[in-house]
DNA sequence: GTTACATATAACCATAAGGTTGCATACTGT
DNA sequence: ACAGTATGCAACCTTATGGTTATATGTAAC
C-alpha cells in the first residue's frame, strides 16, 4: 500500500534533492540514467529514494517498455513555499532583519 | 562540540517547524514557554529540538538569568529559498495543469 | 546556605532511515 | 524459447532520530 510521505522529510536527504535537481534540468529520465549520476551508491539505493519521492508526490513515474521514466512534479514544492516558507519571507528582507537585530540588541 | 547541522534536515520534523512558526509570531520566547506549547512531549525533547535548530543556525539562544531566550534566525530559510527552491518556481504553474491530467496511476 | 526553579545534557530505548546484496518480474532482441 | 536488460522489492545491517527519565549546572528566592 502506498504510504503517503511528507515532502519536507523527502527533502531532508541531499541525494533526493540532487535527483530533483537533475529532473529539473531535464526530464523524463530513466531510473538507470538517474542512478548513473550517483556512482557511489547502488541502483537499489537510488530506487528507494525514487520510491520515497513518488510517495511524496515530488516525482511521477511511467513505465515505457522495460524502463521507468521519471518526471518532476513541482507542486509539493509550490505548496511548501506558499503554505509555509513564504510566511518567513518578510523576516529575511535585508532592512527588516537589520532592524530586528537592532531591536534585539536594545533588549539586551 | 556543536556539530553543524543541515537546515533541510532540521525542517524535516513537524515539531521543529512548529517551533519556528511560534518564533515567527513572537520572539524571543523561553525554552519553557516553547515547551508549554507542546504538552504531548517532554521539555527535554523540546530542548533537543532547540539544540538541533541552534546547530542549523535557525534559532539563536541567549541566557538571561536562569532562562534561555530563543529568537528566530530566518537567514537559512532565505538561503534555502534563494539557492535551491527558487530554481523550481518557473515549473510551479506548469505542474498545476499537469497534475489534473496525470494523477495516481503509478504511485506505489 | 539551602531550597526551588529553568534548562541543558547524558544515558538509554525503540523505531526509522539509508545503505547493501540478492531475488523477482517484466520486457527486448535473437 | 532463451538470454540479457531494466528495475522494483524484500531482507538484512548499521546508524540516526526522536522520545523518555535521570542528572548536572547555574540562578533566584528565602
Amino acid at each position: 500500500m502506498s504510504k503517503r510521505k511528507d515532502a519536507f522529510a523527502a527533502l531532508a536527504d541531499p541525494t533526493r534533492r540532487a535527483i530533483l535537481d537533475l529532473l529539473r534540468e531535464r526530464a523524463p529520465r530513466t531510473a538507470g540514467g538517474i542512478a548513473a549520476e550517483f556512482p557511489r551508491i547502488s541502483r537499489a539505493a537510488v530506487s528507494k529514494h525514487l520510491r520515497l519521492l513518488r510517495q511524496a508526490r515530488l516525482v511521477r513515474a511511467r513505465k515505457r517498455g522495460r524502463e521507468w521514466h521519471y518526471t518532476l512534479d513541482a507542486q509539493p514544492l509550490a505548496d511548501i513555499y506558499r503554505e509555509w516558507l513564504a510566511n518567513f519571507a518578510p523576516l529575511w528582507e535585508e532592512s527588516l532583519s537589520q532592524l530586528k537585530r537592532q531591536v534585539e540588541e536594545e533588549n539586551t
